[in-house]
DNA sequence: CGCTGTAGACTTTTT
DNA sequence: GTCTACAGCG
């Protein structure tokens, strides 16, 4: 037998020697599914003779390929040309050697979310509109929306009834149009135009299926449309695909991801093989059966089944907390002990909902100085000094990106403010002129006034002699973009901020010279590329120490020895915005279970009683997530002195209720019951007249 | 043009 | 409580 089937389960290996032909694994939570994904390529590579170039692997963050892609080195000698990264990078590749057949330069930039918001917030104003109205955010999500459902913006315009939906069709129009003035594309047109580039030329199309024989895709629970068009599209030839994912862990809906796509796999390929990964190797029996406790109530969802070896282990411990500065202190006591008992702080990470809860944990692991990391939050490249100096370096890699040229002449600021750039910017338009046609210009001083062409042209010097250093060392070019920008004697004012901001400058320098050092290839288009579709845990390293801090989203694909979940009231977790429809309700279910297995040992679950929020006191019940665990696995603790009482367990059910009885509904306020239907009752509500919510999931009761 | 102060919004999660 | 956007002034 071949070693790479060694240690391996015989689910595990027929992951592994079903090569040939569609292949399904539904892999619960700890199953070890990345051991059988790496040992698969690995055997495709030296049992079956299979070039590694002709493979192809989709996983869901950077970090994880390039973990991936460690794992199968330890196992063959090399894979280092399997093509792994995630849907964006894979298709920002794609789209660098046949943007032009869409009409798009190669080089074009990669918009962020924040530079799509600045074109989108123009293009309302360009189009008369008010964004009052039509909130940028607004319009943005709708955009994204159609985007990932491959809807163009003429296709969009068949929909479009309201004046509100016909806005968004023109903003859309010209939101497209802007991008391409600017040889820009946003994260969505990265899988759009790469689909759509498939579909359009075929030629295009077949030169990447016969290139990637066998296709792996990692997290498919979480694909949108247009990755899974795009997945669908390259494998049409050979049908070697292999898709691992786990409906029960699909929590990123809100960016247009579909369970359903692992739901339909066998439709869509009839000759499926299935393989169910169910036998959990990472926690314990206690936190194991919980998980699957709460997971069940889901009614959309595949039946499946974990089980473990492991043993049972202790209760899960829920705290009651008096206050947000009470629960922190839990974590930090908690991790003091466990440091001082049994583990290292690396082996601790506290999962919260929202980001703005790591702030109350932070400030009190910073008195009892417990050293700790945050993972997400601002991200690096999200801050704005590090975009001002991108921005330079935007302008000089060449790109007609009107977003960083305008960002790099206000700040710092340079003379030329943002009346004389829209003036530059619709002289540009008028007369066909790209960014780097304004350098030469001789007719600027008329067309926009005298003052612009001193500052402008000593701008383009700098941007020259940026761009020049370029073609030397990229990090000296990054040096020089800090440095001739003015951004440090700008933000040399001394105070905390700044020091602070000038220090995040250091650091993308150090990075740069860091990167260059692992890629001599790195080019400033390749390093700005990169930088664009980063996240921040590609950048977290584990064996750092101290405890870990992050969302529940962050947390997928993780695991820790010791696992605290905080914020676990209603309206915070379940979030309130995400409690009156029911499909929401259960994906913030799949996120309480995602958080809940990622726990190898031990399991914290803490609420408190009371907490700050928008400067003002917030009282919440306890989250009915933790009613949903059976109660012998619970081992229950109260902090905080002060007593006040509380259940867990608010959930009623439809017999508690009768036609007249007066409700409280948490959002909706008091109301009278009109009608009760099985597990829905409509009520007349004060504020809100005639609602229907469902018992199942509505806060309501009786008073 | 660019800085300052204030009113207003805002917090779901992210490639 | 914090960040941002913008009006109004120098």
């Amino acid at each position: 037998m071949s070693d790479l089937l060694k240690d391996l389960n015989k689910e595990q290996k027929e992951v592994v020697t079903s090569t040939e032909g569609p292949l399904l694994v539904l892999a619960g939570a700890g199953s070890g599914k990345t051991k059988a994904l790496t040992h698969r390529v690995a055997y495709l590579v030296a049992e079956k003779g299979v070039l590694p170039e002709s493979i192809l692997a989709i996983t869901f963050t950077n970090k994880a390929a390039s973990e991936m892609s460690g794992r199968i080195d330890n196992l063959i000698k090399s894979s280092g040309t399997v093509k792994m990264g995630t849907f964006h990078s894979i298709c920002a590749q794609i789209l660098r050697r046949e943007a032009h057949h869409l009409g798009y330069p190669g080089s074009f930039v990669i918009f962020d979310q924040d530079d799509s918001k600045k074109v989108i917030k123009q293009v309302i104003a360009k189009l008369g509109l008010s964004d009052k109205k039509i909130p940028v955010t607004t319009a943005k999500n709708l955009i994204s929306g159609a985007k990932n459902e491959l809807i163009g913006p003429e296709e969009y315009a068949n929909y479009a009834e309201s004046f509100r939906e016909k806005s968004i069709v023109e903003i859309y129009k010209t939101y497209q149009k802007e991008l391409e003035k600017n040889e820009a594309m946003d994260f969505d047109d990265l899988l759009m135009l790469t689909v759509k580039l498939f579909q359009k030329f075929p030629e295009v199309l077949k030169k990447y299926q016969n290139l990637w024989k066998y296709i792996l895709i990692d997290e498919y629970q979480d694909t949108n449309h247009a990755q899974y068009l795009f997945v669908r599209l390259l494998s049409a030839t050979h049908g070697n695909i292999c898709v691992i994912g786990d409906d029960d862990q699909s929590i990123y809906s809100f960016r247009g991801a579909n369970f359903q796509n692992i739901l339909d796999f066998e439709k869509d390929w009839p000759k499926t093989k299935v393989v169910r990964l169910e036998k959990n190797y990472r926690s314990t029996k206690a936190i194991l059966t919980a998980a699957q406790s709460v997971i069940e109530r889901n009614t959309e969802r595949s039946k499946k089944t974990l089980w473990t070896e492991n043993e049972t282990g202790r209760p899960i411990e829920v705290y009651e907390a008096a206050s947000e500065e009470d629960e922190a202190g839990f974590v930090a006591r908690k991790s003091e002990e466990i440091k001082v008992s049994k583990g290292k702080l690396s082996d601790i990470a506290v999962f919260y909902r929202t980001n703005a809860q790591s702030r109350a944990i932070e400030e009190q692991l910073l008195n009892m100085r417990i050293p700790y990391k945050i993972v997400g939050g601002v991200r690096f490249y999200e801050r704005k000094e590090i975009k001002d100096a991108l921005a330079w370096l935007r302008v000089a890699s060449g790109a007609n990106d009107w977003i960083a040229f305008e960002r790099s002449l206000t700040s710092p600021p340079s003379g030329i403010g943002k009346l004389s750039i829209t003036r530059l910017r619709e002289y540009g338009e008028e007369n066909k002129l790209k960014i780097k046609d304004l350098a030469s210009d001789g007719n600027l001083a008329n067309a926009i006034g005298g003052r612009v062409v001193e500052p402008l042209s000593e701008y383009f010097r700098k941007i020259k002699k940026i761009q020049d250093t370029a073609q030397k060392s990229l990090s000296s070019a990054v040096e020089l973009a800090i440095k001739t920008s003015g951004l440090i004697e700008h933000l040399s004012d001394g105070s905390f901020e700044n020091e602070e901001r000038i220090e995040n400058l250091k650091e993308l320098l150090s990075v740069v010279k860091e990167l260059e050092n692992v890629k001599d290839d790195l080019t400033l288009e390749s390093f700005l590329e990169e930088v664009a579709l980063i996240s921040d845990i590609d950048n977290y390293n584990e064996s750092d120490e101290g405890i870990t801090l992050m969302t529940l989203h962050t947390s997928k694909g993780l695991e820790y020895k010791y696992v605290f979940i905080v914020g676990l009231e209603e309206n915070i977790f379940p979030h309130s915005r995400s409690m009156l429809d029911a499909s929401e309700l259960e994906e913030e279910r799949r996120l309480f279970y995602v958080g809940m297995t990622r726990a190898r040992e031990e399991l914290y679950l803490v609420y408190a009683r009371r907490r700050l929020y928008f400067g003002g006191i917030q009282h919440n019940s306890p989250s009915r997530f933790i009613a949903e665990i059976p109660p012998n696995l619970l081992d229950f603790v109260n902090g905080g002195g002060e007593t006040e009482e509380k259940e867990i367990g608010d959930i009623q059910m439809s017999g508690a209720f009768k036609v007249g009885d007066e409700v409280e509904h948490e959002f909706f306020g008091r109301g009278k019951i009109l009608e009760i239907n099985d597990d829905e009752i409509t009520a007349d509500f004060n504020v809100y007249g005639k609602k229907t919510v469902s018992l199942e999931y509505a806060p309501v009761r009786k008073v």
